[in-house]
DNA sequence: ACATCATATGCCTTTTGGTGCATATGAGTT
DNA sequence: AACTCATATGCACCAAAAGGCATATGATGT
């Protein structure tokens, strides 16, 4: 199905904001999954923020979450649409010159992660 | 190059408002460079705002404005930005549905252009 | 049952973005 | 030079989005 305007208007809006294009790029980088407190870390954001902006990126249909005990995971949704393909594509080369920080505390996180 | 985050978040912004991206799909859709004064009777926005939007546009880097005469016109600026590219294959399959009245409206101005 | 950890959310403030109107600029026309 | 047409822009206003803080919810552990 092609998008609509008003959906894709809600997509690029979606990532339009820093630490929601952030939290995309490091869940598509990383390939895995993520709960709300690592990217806290990751991110050095507020915990409120954290929240908010994943939902937002949920409601978008960006996103998927998954309660594991006290903890929600979210992950990148997987898609069919060609529309979010293309812009998948298109985040997936944003350049991580801007995040290396970041990756670095995520691998740290992803590594150090209780079994 | 790869872009940076805030250049991408520049350009998902850019095209999180209804008229600039009736604009930048009127634009890939008609093939043709556009008038302010055209874009005004199709879209049935005031002067004012679709000014103020193409100019949006242009300083993202998604338009070029070329002058004739007390015309400016506009058309998508060539890239080989392999990020722009991404975005403008996900803008071209946004569907055509909500946009039947200004394609309408837009064939016909074209077609009338006086020579 | 109580305390704690992980996450979400309501309320309020601040910031950002869009619109309307009036006016400015600049080119073409008389 | 005065007038009109096409476009741009400054200012004031309103609406939407983001952030801060406090609190709520819901699961786990004692």
């Amino acid at each position: 199905m092609k998008p609509t305007l008003q959906y894709s208007i809600t997509i690029f809006k979606a990532l339009s904001e820093v630490t929601r294009l952030k939290i995309i790029w490091l869940l598509m980088n990383m390939d895995s999954k993520i709960c709300v407190s690592e990217i806290i870390e990751v991110l050095e954001e507020p915990q409120y923020n954290v929240s908010r902006h994943l939902k937002i990126l949920s409601k978008a249909g960006l996103l998927e979450e998954s309660k594991e005990g006290k903890w929600v995971y979210y992950y990148i949704k997987k898609t069919n649409s060609e529309f979010l393909q293309h812009i998948k594509n298109a985040v997936s080369i944003i350049s991580k010159n801007d995040m290396t920080m970041e990756i670095q505390r995520c691998k740290q996180k992803l590594l150090t992660r209780d079994k």
